[in-house]
DNA sequence: ATTATCTATAGATCTATAGATAATGC
DNA sequence: ATTATCTATAGATCTATAGATAATGC
C-alpha cells in the first residue's frame, strides 16, 4: 500500500527532490506528455511504481514540478520586485542574463506554456495569471515613473507591459532554438534602454 | 493495400486536403503527441486506418501540415517581402494584425516550435532555419534603412532584428493565452513605430 | 484497373493499482 | 510501526499492418 502519509523521512524527502529534479529536466527537453513516468523514474533511479508512491499521479508531479519552477522564478524576480519605477524597469535589463543562467526552467517554462495553450485545466490557469501578474507588475512601474516624470506623460503602460514581456518571451524561444547564438541577456538590454531612450521625457 | 501511386483522383486530394485541416486544427490545439490519428481521423471523417492510406506514418502527416503551413506563412509575407528598407519595416507594424487573422496557424506554430526545441529532428530543423531566414530578412531592412539614411548609422541590425522577431513571438502567445486580451495588432504596431523613433537619424 | 476506405488486430507504450518486501525511526 | 520501494500486471491508448471491400476513372 502507499499514501503520502503524515510525516516524511529525509531519505523520502530526498527522493522527491531527485525525482521532481528529472522530472522537470524531462518535461523541459520532451514536454508533458512526451516524458513517460517510466523514463522520469529512470532518470531519478527508481522504478515507476516507486515513483508513483510519491506522485500519485502524473499530473500530480507536473503541479509539483510546476510549483517548485514558480517557487525559483519568483526569487529569481525578487531583485526586480524590490525597485520601483523606472529603477525596476533598469534591473529588468538583467533579467534576460539571469535567466541564460538556468536553461532548465527557462525551457520547462515554454515547452509547458505552450502544451497548455488552449485546453482548460489547472496548467493553462497559472500561465494566464501569471502573465497577468508579470505585466501588472511592469505596468506599475511604468506608470510609477510615469507620475515621477522620469517617463514621458503620454506612454501606455499596458502596450509597454505586453511588449516588455513579449520581447523576454520571444528572445528564450530564439535563445534556445539558436542555441545560445541569439543572446537574450544582450537583446533584453538592448531593449530596455531603447523604450527609456524612447519614453524619455522631452 | 496501400501507396500512394502515381496519380491521385479528385475524392482523394479532397480528402488530403480534409485530413490535413482537421490535423493542423488538433495538432495546433494539442500539439503533436496530444492528438491522436484516431481523433484526427475521426475529426476528418474516416477511420485511422483510411487516413494511414494518405499519410503513411503520424510524422509524414506531421511534415505535410508544416509544409502547408509554410506555404501560408510565406504568402502571408509576400506583402513585407515585396519592399525593402524602412518601408519594409513599416509593412512589418501590420504582420500582428494578418496573424491575428489565422489564430489556427498562430496556434500550430506556437505549439509546435515549443514541442521541438531541443530535439534534434527534420522538425526542430525547419524551425531554426525559420527563424534564421526570417532575422535575415529584418536585419537586411535595418541595414537598407541605415544605408540609404532613413535609420541611426549606429544601429545593429542583428539586435534589432531579433527584437523585432522576438516581439511578434511573444504577443503571440500572450494573445493566445489571454484569449485576445493582448492584442497583437497593437503591440506590433506600437513596436515598430517606436524602433522607428527612436533609431531616426538625429 | 486503380484508387480509396474499411474491419480486425498485432505489438508497443503508458498510467496506475495491488500486494509483497525492504529500509528506517522510535 | 511506519515509510519507501519493488514485482507483477490490468486496462487503456496509440501507431501501424494485412487483407477485404467499395468507389471511381478509363
Amino acid at each position: 500500500m502507499n499514501a503520502p502519509a503524515g510525516t516524511r523521512q529525509p531519505r523520502g524527502l530526498a527522493r522527491r527532490a531527485a525525482i521532481l529534479d528529472a522530472a522537470r529536466r524531462l518535461f523541459a527537453r520532451q514536454g508533458f506528455k512526451g516524458a513517460s513516468l517510466a523514463a522520469i523514474a529512470q532518470e531519478a533511479g527508481l522504478t515507476d511504481a516507486g515513483l508513483i508512491y510519491h506522485f500519485p499521479t502524473k499530473n500530480d508531479l507536473l503541479l509539483a514540478v510546476i510549483e517548485a519552477g514558480d517557487a525559483e522564478q519568483d526569487q529569481a524576480l525578487a531583485p526586480v520586485r524590490a525597485r520601483r519605477g523606472l529603477a525596476l524597469l533598469r534591473r529588468l535589463a538583467e533579467f534576460g542574463a539571469d535567466l541564460e543562467a538556468d536553461p532548465v526552467l527557462t525551457a520547462l517554462d515554454v515547452t509547458l506554456s505552450a502544451e497548455h495553450l488552449q485546453e482548460d485545466s489547472k496548467v493553462n490557469r497559472y500561465f494566464v495569471q501569471r502573465y497577468e501578474r508579470f505585466r501588472a507588475l511592469l505596468a506599475g512601474a511604468f506608470e510609477e515613473a510615469r507620475a515621477a516624470g522620469d517617463l514621458r506623460a503620454d506612454l501606455d503602460p499596458a502596450v509597454e507591459a505586453a511588449n516588455m514581456t513579449a520581447v523576454l518571451d520571444g528572445l528564450r524561444l530564439q535563445w534556445l532554438l539558436s542555441d545560445g547564438a541569439v543572446s537574450m541577456a544582450g537583446g533584453m538590454r538592448a531593449y530596455v534602454e531603447g523604450v527609456i531612450a524612447r519614453l524619455s521625457p522631452p
